[in-house]
DNA sequence: ATAGGGTCTGTAGCAGCTACAGGATCAAGG
DNA sequence: CCTTGATCCTGTAGCTGCTACAGACCCTAT
């Protein structure tokens, strides 16, 4: 039997990753990047994890499944890891966010109805005469375009 | 009177970045990765733009401002610079980019629902109880969000 | 002639990862 | 006990699509 009885629970790097469907590598970079903790070590280096690495990275994981940024995730777990998180606070941090996705939502949706405005013009045709190539040689540009938002 | 006559309608990097809206830098910028061609210089070495430049350089920026990738556009020039374009290769290119936007919009539309759905259930008082801390704790994560598209 | 702008180059930085090289270490089989 | 292969460690480079800076040049007007 292999290490001590306190270690029975510990997860290797490895390990995080599979239980939480996180790659490898980016455990470590969200260690860099102060969303995941410095986990303890073994004497020789080697990263052990525990249930609560489990817990915070499947948080930080849906949360980036819902678009937040890095730096909102930091900022709720900050919060959190204070126990000065109120939900006035998230929620307003959550609607926050909710104006940004829609906003590119919105900026996409104007993308897709040029698109396929222009596209259903097309003849499908072996003619080098297009409407799309058409609009992107002489349509006007919105000097808003591509300001904030979708890309 | 400056220059020789050939010369009048010569543009500086400047000029053509107020003609065209584009950012000064990403004139070079897109210059270095071949979206525009190295433009004539002077004796010392600036930069000279003329009307081909200009028309270009709107292409790239309408294309931009639907969604389009780097790589396309690319794509998409080489295809007209050749000659060799015909409106249903450029149809395909565009169905498929359509798809692309769609799939953006799907993602984050899924996205929307879950935040707006969660976060119409916080009280917005400063109990440290929230919907949406709870989904970030304890929802369950599909496994294949974040795949491919919206981020 | 000189002062101030504009232009040149190369390079670093942003988000948000992902991947690789080269070395140390671990675990299991012989 | 020793070897082998998998895994771990670190640092660093790469991706997209720009943007911005430093330090050197150059150009134009007065």
């Amino acid at each position: 039997m292999p290490g001590d009885h306190a270690a029975v629970t510990a997860l290797k790097r490895s390990d995080l990753a599979r239980l939480t469907g996180c790659n490898l590598e980016t455990i470590r970079y969200y260690e860099s990047v102060g969303l995941m903790p410095n986990p303890p070590r073994t004497a020789s280096g080697h990263r052990r994890y525990g249930p609560t690495h489990v817990e915070r990275l499947n948080f930080v994981m849906r949360a980036r499944d819902l678009g937040f940024t890095m730096e909102e995730i930091r900022g709720l777990l900050s919060m959190v890891d204070r126990g000065s998180h109120t939900c006035a606070e998230v929620e307003r941090r959550g609607r926050h966010h909710l104006h940004v996705v829609r906003a590119k939502i919105r900026d996409l949706q104007q993308i897709e109805t040029v698109l396929a405005g222009t596209i259903a013009r097309c003849t499908g045709s072996d003619t080098p005469d297009c409407p799309l190539l058409e609009v992107l040689s002489e349509g006007h540009r919105d000097p808003m375009a591509g300001e904030i938002t979708a890309k």
